[in-house]
DNA sequence: GTCCGCATCGCTGTATACAATGAAGGGATG
DNA sequence: CATCCCTTCATTGTATACAGCGATGCGGAC
C-alpha cells in the first residue's frame, strides 16, 4: 500500500470519525509529520478528500476540513432517497432471496435485543451491534446490485451523511423502530418484489429524515450545545437509524 | 489556477471527447512534458482521475484510460434515472418557471429546426446548437434544485455517460423526439408540479436508454466498426438526446 | 489615534533528485 | 528446445529543495 493511501484512509477515516473537527486547518507539514511521510503524498492525500467534498482549500490559507451543519441533512437525503430506493429495487430483482431472508431474520432479533436494551450491562455495545448490522446490509445490497457506478455514489454520499449525522443521536426507541424498518426492507428483497422493496426503503428513509428533523427542532430549543458532546462519544461510522 | 487544476481539467476533458482512448497509457514523464509541467502536479491530476473513475492504475504498469462499454450505458442509467427524476422533481418545487417556460420555448424551436435539418447546409451545426441547448438545461435544473450533494453526483455521471454515448451515435428523428420530451419536462418544471416532472424525465430517459440499446443491437449486427469510426467526428460533450 | 503601506514570514505550489519496485529480455541450464 | 533465473531497464513512489504568493504585524504618516 502506498504512502499517500494510507494518508487518505486515514485522514478520511478521522474526518468521519470526528477527530478533525470541521473547519480544522490541515497544515501540510503538521500533518505530514503526524502521519510520518512527506509532503509530496500528503498532498496527494488532501486532493483526493477535497475531490471528496471533505476538506476544501483556499489559495494561500490551506486546507480545511469542509463544515457542515444540521441543515445538510436535508440536502443530503434528497440525494440519499433516490439512490437508497433505486439500489434497494435493484436487489429485489439481482439478489439472493436467502442472504436477505437471513438478514430479516438478524434484524428482527436485533429489534428485541433493543426493546430490552436497559437490562443489559452495556447499551452502547448493543447500538455498536446494531450500526455494525446495518452496514452489513448496506454492503449486501450493493454487492447485490453489483453496479459500480452506483455503489460509488452511494458511498461518497454516506461519508458526508456520517457526519452531519453525527450531529444527532439517536433514543432507543427509535433504533428499534429503525430495525423493524430494515427488516421489512429485508424481507421485501428477499421476495423479489422490487416494488415493495422501494417502498419499504422509502418509509424507512421518511421516517429516518423525520425523527432527525423533529429531534434537532427539539434540540433548538432545550439543548442546542449536546450537539457537540456527541463528538467524544459517537464511534460507529453507520449511517443509519 | 495551479497547475495541476490545468492539467487536471485538460485530461478530463481529453477523455471525456475520446482524445485519450479507453486503455491509454498516461505515462507520468510523457503527460507531464506534453502538458508543460511537472510530475508532481501531474501526479495530483491523475489522482483525481482515478478517483472520478475515469483511469486506474496498476501497481508497476501505471495509469491507463479506464475502459467503458455500452454495456456501462445500461448500469450508468440505473443510477441516472433516480438522480435525473429527483432532479425534475425539486426543480419543480423550487426552481424560476420563467427559465423554464423560456426553456420549454426553445426546446420548441429546436424540436423545429431538428425537423428541418436536411435542408442547412451544415446539419451538424444545429446538433451542436441542441446539444449546447440540453446542457444549459442541466445547467438550469442543477440551480434549481441548488443541492450541491446532488449536483455533484451528477456531474460525476454524466463524465462517464459522456464516454459511454461516445460509442453510440442519434439519427435526426431521434433529436427532434428528444426535444420534445425535453420541452415537456420544462413545461412540466415551470408549472410547478413535481410529479409530472419527473414523470415527463422519466418518460424521456427511458425512451433514450430505448434508443441506444437498439440502437446498438443493429449495429452489432450490422456494422460492428463504425462506433470507433464515431470518435473522430463527435465533438460535443453532452450527454443527452 | 487611526489608517495606510511595506517588509517579513510562513505556507503552499512546483521542480528535481533519489529510491524502490515491477516488467522485460537474454542467457544458462536441465 | 523449453524453462527458469538473473540482470537490466524503465517507471513509479517518495523526499527535499526552491520559488512564489498571501497573510500578518509593525512602523510611519496624516
Amino acid at each position: 500500500m502506498r504512502a499517500s493511501d494510507r494518508a487518505y484512509d486515514t485522514l478520511r477515516q478521522e474526518i468521519l470519525d470526528g477527530v478533525l473537527t470541521p473547519g480544522s486547518l490541515l497544515g501540510e507539514v503538521e500533518q505530514a509529520e503526524r502521519l510520518g511521510l512527506s509532503r509530496t503524498p500528503l498532498r496527494e492525500a488532501l486532493s483526493r478528500l477535497i475531490a471528496d467534498g471533505l476538506a476544501s482549500q483556499t489559495r494561500g490559507r490551506g486546507t480545511v476540513v469542509s463544515s457542515i451543519s444540521v441543515a445538510d441533512v436535508d440536502l443530503l437525503f434528497e440525494l440519499r432517497l433516490p439512490l437508497e430506493v433505486q439500489s434497494a429495487r435493484l436487489a429485489a430483482e439481482r439478489g439472493d432471496p436467502a442472504r436477505f431472508t437471513a438478514l430479516a431474520d438478524r434484524f428482527t432479533a436485533a429489534e428485541q435485543t433493543l426493546r430490552a436494551r436497559q437490562r443489559e450491562r452495556d447499551p452502547a455495545q448493543a447500538d455498536e451491534r446494531y450500526y455494525a448490522l446495518t452496514e452489513e446490509l448496506d454492503e449486501a445490497v450493493s454487492e447485490a446490485v453489483a453496479n459500480p457506478y452506483l455503489s460509488l455514489a452511494l458511498r461518497s454520499m454516506r461519508a458526508h451523511l456520517v457526519r452531519a449525522r453525527r450531529l444527532s443521536q439517536h433514543a432507543p426507541e427509535r433504533l428499534a423502530a429503525s430495525a423493524r424498518e430494515h427488516r421489512e426492507v429485508c424481507a421485501a428483497i428477499a421476495s423479489g418484489d422490487p416494488e415493495t422493496a422501494g417502498a419499504a426503503m422509502l418509509i424507512h428513509l421518511r421516517r429516518s429524515l423525520a425523527y432527525i428533523t423533529a429531534q434537532h427542532e427539539t434540540a433548538q430549543h432545550e439543548t442546542p450545545q449536546h450537539q457537540t458532546a456527541q463528538h467524544a462519544t459517537a464511534q460507529h461510522s453507520s449511517t443509519d437509524a
